[in-house]
DNA sequence: ACCTGAACACCGTTCAAGT
DNA sequence: ACCTGAACACCGTTCAAGT
């Protein structure tokens, strides 16, 4: 079973987003295919669609590593962590990748696979959350609203990290010093479990 | 005084980011400044210097933000609660310009005085933190490292809410409510003004 | 169904020239 | 010092045509 000229064209492009975004030119991904400079149109509506597959695949790699976490280690936090270690390896590898998934305006409210895939992602993630709740690591307020916590915070770390906005100067040296001290905060308050409003 | 060209340049710039970063054309840019299409190069390296300008100014509006908070609040949590609704309110009300000042690659590392303004922001916002501090409501933990965790996972919530994939099915519905999670676990927290190691 | 080549409108950037 | 107009290379997208 050979690949599909459509998974070809993603994987041209997922290679030319390692340039960042800019360098994913249609007519650069055709090019790297080898077809002609408008060939990417029957597969894709444009390039947004052509980003979007790019995603979609990239999310699903994102849903494994968070399985395979799951399945490999000796206990909820340990699974977890190492969850963690690979979305920030992630971003920081494939920086570019990483942005086109979370940050780009362009896919924006796409629906579609895309947003199926990056929602089983979360959902996987989410599971390595509840159990953390599970064996009691974790507070059991709401799983939801705590993984998304964690997931956003982890985003907006890894984020401006590769913004240059997180140097040494502002405390930001380290996303795993971070993210090992919101597990801290979390893993030790155990009142969330209550009602929540402080005001 | 009148405002200067490269002043009304920016000014321009900003105004055409609100319909997304792809409308800030050069040629968009001078023809709203009545100039020729390429006037701008003669204020501006090139786009990027331009549209890092914007960024500037805006860290400069985000800075000030703080600082009137911390001055018009009548408690020092009561003053970081109003930073960080302007913080948010800035990023629902100009996406665009948000993530020029956060997430786009193309003013990475930029340096300069862009940088140089985004670290005053953060420094004023890391002066509501530590007075937060220094009257027991927070920890006395590294003032820049809670400052850093607490501003990157703002802009977590808020940076994933502007890209959509904060849904209410993802139980990330408001970005108030995240935040107001976050202060109340570092609020009941203690134990961090000790030594910091779990693993 | 899938691909090609020509063409269009648009853009960032450079350059020679004007005042 | 600041601005203009022409020009270049490049790009997304469309269309008519081929197999």
């Amino acid at each position: 079973m050979n690949e599909s000229t459509a998974d070809r064209l993603v994987t041209a492009a997922a290679k030319l987003l390692e340039d960042g975004v800019d360098a994913v030119t249609l007519r650069a991904v055709a090019k790297l295919v080898g077809l002609s400079h408008n060939a990417p149109y029957k597969h894709f509506k444009d390039r947004s669609a052509l980003l979007a597959a790019v995603a979609e695949r990239d999310f699903l790699l994102l849903k494994n590593a968070f399985d395979h976490a799951r399945r490999t280690s000796r206990s909820p936090l340990a699974a977890l962590k190492t969850g963690i270690a690979a979305f920030i390896a992630y971003g920081r590898e494939h920086p570019a990748r990483y942005r086109l998934m979370f940050s780009d305006p362009e896919l924006v409210s796409q629906g579609g696979a895309m947003e199926a895939r990056a929602m089983e992602a979360f959902q996987a993630f989410g599971a390595l959350v509840a159990d953390c709740q599970a064996t009691g690591s974790f507070p059991a307020t709401d799983t939801k609203a705590l993984t998304a916590l964690i997931y956003s915070s982890l985003h907006g770390l890894i984020d401006l990290e590769l913004g240059g906005r997180a140097r040494e100067s502002k405390g930001l040296g380290s996303i795993e010093a971070m993210s090992a001290l919101l597990l801290e905060l979390l893993s030790q308050n155990r009142i969330l479990s209550g009602t929540r409003s402080l005001d």
